[in-house]
DNA sequence: CTTGACCTTCCAGTTGATGGAAGCCCCACA
DNA sequence: TGTGGGGCTTCCATCAACTGGAAGGTCAAG
């Protein structure tokens, strides 16, 4: 199969899966004229990592996890650990983010959003940091 | 004023300070020796940086924010409408994480997490999109 | 006069791709 | 037989926003 045809089963854009060959990811074979040659194996794995990525593993949570995952003997406790900690990272980033959009929400809720120059976004961001 | 009391000052790391120079954000005067010489209106934009970057604005967004900040006489409508895209991408990162977080949540919920090899977490990965 | 803190510039690396150029390969159609 | 087009190849550059580190100048204290 060649990297089109997988790109399209697995709904990652070609250059992508180049990229993750160049990264040690997958290793597809070659046909005679140079092409890569994806057996469904591979197919499998891209998905895999498809689906990890849009969970936002990074791709070395990624190697790990398919490590296990071609790993018949792994114990569910190593897989388990690697989620909940990027279960923590994304809980700690929606805080994070939960925090700015209170703060600006409020900023933009105050700028009355007309032609005049008093702007309560601007007073905001310039204030040392009294509030 | 030296890059290092700057730094202290706005809350910004020295390395990071040199970086905005880079990119034209501030123009701190320079010594006889060849030091940066901030003055305080250099400390105030780069507070006011440091504050901008904290919302998680970008750093072209902080240079337009900067640029209404120090021109009497903007509109705030101006200000105000970068900074509600700003929120808005805000909102939809967070949807996006609240995604992820519920999807690997159940995961996490549902892996037993002992010393076997059966693992709903790798199960859900490596699906095909049926759930 | 030396030590150590602080400053300088410059180059490389981070993450995870993505864009584009230059150039094969292959199939169909005239 | 040639030509066109789409798909494939590699390689290099670029994005954001820094950060780390090397090599070296400056300055104040002891």
């Amino acid at each position: 199969m060649n990297i089109g045809e997988v790109a399209e089963r697995c709904g990652l854009p070609a250059k992508t899966i180049r990229y993750y060959e160049d990264i040690g990811l997958v290793r597809p074979a070659r046909s005679e004229n140079g092409y890569r040659s994806f057996a469904e194996r591979d197919v499998h794995k891209l998905t895999f990592l498809s689906r990890a990525r849009s969970l936002g593993f990074s791709i070395e949570d990624c190697r790990a996890l398919l490590e296990l995952y071609e790993d018949r003997s792994r114990a569910s406790a190593d897989v388990k650990r690697v989620a909940e900690q990027h279960l923590a990272r994304i809980q700690a980033k929606i805080a994070e983010l939960e925090a700015m959009q209170g703060t600006l929400a409020d900023l933009v809720t105050r700028c009355h959003g007309d032609d005049r120059p008093d702007c309560p976004i601007l007073e905001g961001l310039a204030r040392q940091r009294e509030a």
